[in-house]
DNA sequence: CAAGCGTATTAGAATCATTCTAATTCGTTA
DNA sequence: TAACGAATTAGAATGATTCTAATACGCTTG
């Protein structure tokens, strides 16, 4: 352990993240379910959604987008469900939770350990930066030797405005909808 | 610019942060004054010991907690004033906003600008990890480059269990008062 | 099909950090 | 001393999240 790695020449490779192929999502979608099967939590029909949701946004959703997008086919779901399922995924390690406090919470599912992210200020999304994952900073081993911490978790987070917004000044968080395929 | 940084071998550097020697606490405080001032922004007494309270305590207070510290010299103080001080920091470059949406957001008002932090999730103290400062995974500029965004700032946080609370598990936020040599 | 049990779900209240508001006070300069 | 703008205040408003206590649902067993 405790490997040397050259930072060095890996950043061709960054890229914000494309939108989940069909495939992808299913497979995602049936290993979040497995995950959760596996420590005895009912799949219902509504927690089946809010999984879906969560897959389907490209912007890493908040509790209340998810809410949102359920409630187009389950129309009484309540907010309280949905950060019952979300805190089910954080615990189970299917879900990363974003943090902001300016604004509200971001989850995401599809790749729920901690990587880099790129944060929109303008029109708050939040992607992700893929390739930079590899190039963490400093392994938590290391950290953890180094500074006598018990390191867990990284976070490593770019702010700025994306090109969208770039582009249209004026562009905004609504423009934002759900992809949905599911 | 553009240049390439190899990232092996600096680890040796790090370190959390000691706490500010008397000189250097006067001169950052007087750097901040200026600042300020610069900006036609009157340096209240309150003012002052806001600044003073934000640089004394080597965990990154919060508002609340900032608050609390002036609330020992003027009783009379509002929360709304720390808040509306903090904003100034913020505004003029002075102060480093680290957003937790668990609990309470933390200021760093001795490195106004990202570097990277060492949270300890169990007394929720926040330290700066000077050294990995130069360490900074991908520049900013490189990033932006590789991206399309403009990137403004990057937050490195890495979450953890702090030695103190590692040795003593119940070891709260409470024993982590001011220290105060102002 | 009916009864029973545990989980899921709900509406609404509670919490907490932060921001807002409108009124008051302070500091400075004339 | 008067007057103006900035600073400060208490308390209300906001908004995300969590809590609570009651109800509904889904499944299993008789």
């Amino acid at each position: 352990m405790l490997e040397t790695r050259d930072n060095r020449d890996n950043l061709d490779n960054i890229q914000d993240s494309a939108p989940m192929d069909e495939a992808r999502f299913r497979m995602r979608l049936s290993e979040m379910k497995a995950a959760l099967r596996d420590k005895g939590v009912v799949i219902t029909r509504k927690r089946a959604k809010i999984l879906e949701a969560l897959l389907a946004s490209d912007r890493h959703p908040t509790a209340s987008e998810i809410h949102e997008s359920v409630k187009a086919f389950y129309p009484g779901t309540s907010l309280a469900t949905i950060y019952n399922t979300i805190d089910i995924l954080k615990e189970t390690g299917q879900a990363l939770e974003i943090e902001f406090s300016a604004s509200a919470n971001r989850y995401d599912g599809r790749i729920p350990v901690s990587h880099p992210h790129l944060v929109c200020l303008a029109c708050e999304k939040v992607e992700d930066m893929d390739a930079a994952a590899p190039n963490a900073p400093l392994e938590l081993e290391r950290v953890s030797q180094a500074t006598g911490y018990d390191i867990v978790r990284l976070r490593t987070d770019y702010y700025g405005t994306c090109p969208d917004c770039l582009r249209e000044p004026h562009a905004d968080a609504a423009n934002a909808a759900e992809r949905g395929f599911a």
